[in-house]
DNA sequence: TTCACTTCTTAATCTAGATTAATTTTTTCT
DNA sequence: AGAAAAAATTAATCTAGATTAAGAAGTGAA
């Protein structure tokens, strides 16, 4: 089943009964998404979260000098949409688009709120899920100022050896925080 | 009830029975917290969740110059913990230590997942919060690395004027990634 | 197998913000 | 109230990383 790889993520950490999680499943779509299209893009509302069972993705923005501005990755087992859009209903400032030929499953938000108004099961898994993100992020801000441009960059390859091969070099630079040129003047430094 | 305040507050995301909820609430201890006395210390383990009744706490690391890095604020109404400790069963890398004179309702690790075993209501509660968590922690990396220090502060000021006044310039600064006398410097520049 | 496009590199110059250090102002404690 | 400590300001100097610009090297489609 193309959904076996979400119900064992789910399975992972909470305990929904079988057929609690099937009904769960049935309310997703799957998608094939091509390299460089988009799932979102910015002032359209966000109204689906999306399960990544294969490929990449990058969020990013647009800055006020027109520059693009990586926030996330997603890569497989993680879930994507624009939380701030999807919750909050308004017009979303980011833009989600595939950096690989993709796989996901999709569910609108009125559906995912639905199962979540009845199940403790799927309320538990979120919240673990939401907790791991929050470990996340915090280390995240922790790293972004304490670190420098080249430590950044060092302690990402470090956590993530198999992820740096994976996208182009100005997206890295971008979500680290630095321009392209930056990041290859470190690389020409660790070198010789 | 000195637990009325966190009552209402659970009851304004989520629905438990009032039994549920006066079960749940006999398990917090109440602490009376003096201004700059720690809740936790770097290299501890975190094992308590806080809900901050009365006051306001600064989260922070030492930074590799030894430098205090505030990584977070928490005023009324908000949980605190160093969650990667608490979720890792880790030493911590941060120190909570009270910026004012506070009143907070403490809970222990063990204690809140008993409860969140079993409660529907409970895993709402959280995973509501956790998200409104993941959309403010989303909203900072993006200011964060968009805005430069001037603009940082403006914006700061604009979405919580009241909270400027409340803590030194030094943590504020601190905060927002940049040192005092820069903090000083923008000030200057905006009085003429 | 070439044309077009995207990505990466190098180097010169520039700037936001850090650092250092001295001075003033504010707060706290007895 | 007065001393001591903590916090804020100011100014001079320094630096990590941005910007600009140009060329090199990969990648892909026809």
């Amino acid at each position: 089943m193309i959904t076996d790889q979400l119900k064992n993520h789910i399975l992972s950490f909470a305990a929904p009964t079988e057929k609690e999680i099937n009904d769960f499943l049935n309310n997703f779509e799957f998608l094939a998404i091509k390299n460089k299209e988009f799932l979102l893009k910015e002032g359209q509302y966000c109204k689906h979260q999306y399960f990544i069972l294969k490929g990449c993705f990058r969020c990013f923005f647009i800055n006020h000098k027109g520059a693009e501005k990586v926030v996330n990755f997603g890569i497989e087992n993680w879930w994507l949409s624009d939380f701030e859009s999807l919750i909050n209903q308004t017009p979303s400032l980011l833009n989600i688009q595939a950096a690989e030929n993709s796989k996901v499953l999709k569910i609108s938000k009125e559906k995912l709120d639905a199962f979540l108004e009845d199940s403790l099961e799927l309320n538990r898994y979120f919240r673990i899920i939401l907790e791991k993100v929050r470990v996340a992020d915090q280390r995240r801000i922790q790293f972004m100022y304490n670190l420098s441009g080249e430590e950044l960059y060092n302690t990402f390859r470090e956590y993530n050896p198999s992820f740096v091969q994976r996208v182009p070099q100005y997206m890295l630079a971008s979500y680290l925080g630095f321009t392209p040129e930056f990041l290859s003047k470190i690389r020409a430094k660790k070198k010789p």
